[in-house]
DNA sequence: TTTAATTATGCAATAAAATGCACATTTTAT
DNA sequence: ATAAAATGTGCATTTTATTGCATAATTAAA
């Protein structure tokens, strides 16, 4: 999963809970224009970044053997 | 999965194929001083650096719905 | 054991991510 | 069709991750 697909679910996921970007950036302590950058696959998140979010979205990252 | 977490998954990894941080950090292109902190949740590192490091291990990020 | 290799840490310098703002574009509601 | 809300982008600034080096501590080999 690259950084294009991750931002596709975070995305999917969000509009699945009928949430804005502007307040789930609120929500998890991100800039607006970096939660965009995030879901578009445009920035290089820290794992922190991700993990607030995914964890408000009810996501999980998981690191497995291939 | 928290960072601590991740970072322990690819040291497990790392020593089950007999690499040292010297040699993986190369691999990857990270500074050594960045791989140990990661391996040992002391970083935050970017997606980037976890899918190098990851792809290199034969390990895979994922996010899914928890 | 003692030596060599590997792993771990402090710190200053550098590179890169994140922010804030202004504004453009797209989508949704009226 | 129009207004309002939501989403997306450029750019300068700020914050933070990463690097490089020196050195300590731990682990493995001779």
């Amino acid at each position: 999963m690259n950084k294009i697909e991750i931002g596709k679910i975070i995305k999917v996921r969000r509009k699945f809970l009928k949430i804005t970007q502007k307040d789930l950036a609120e929500i998890v302590g991100l800039s607006l224009r970096n939660f965009v950058d995030i879901e578009n696959g445009k920035a290089n998140p820290t794992l922190d970044a991700l993990q607030k979010i995914t964890e408000a979205l009810g996501l999980e990252i998981t690191v497995k053997v291939d």
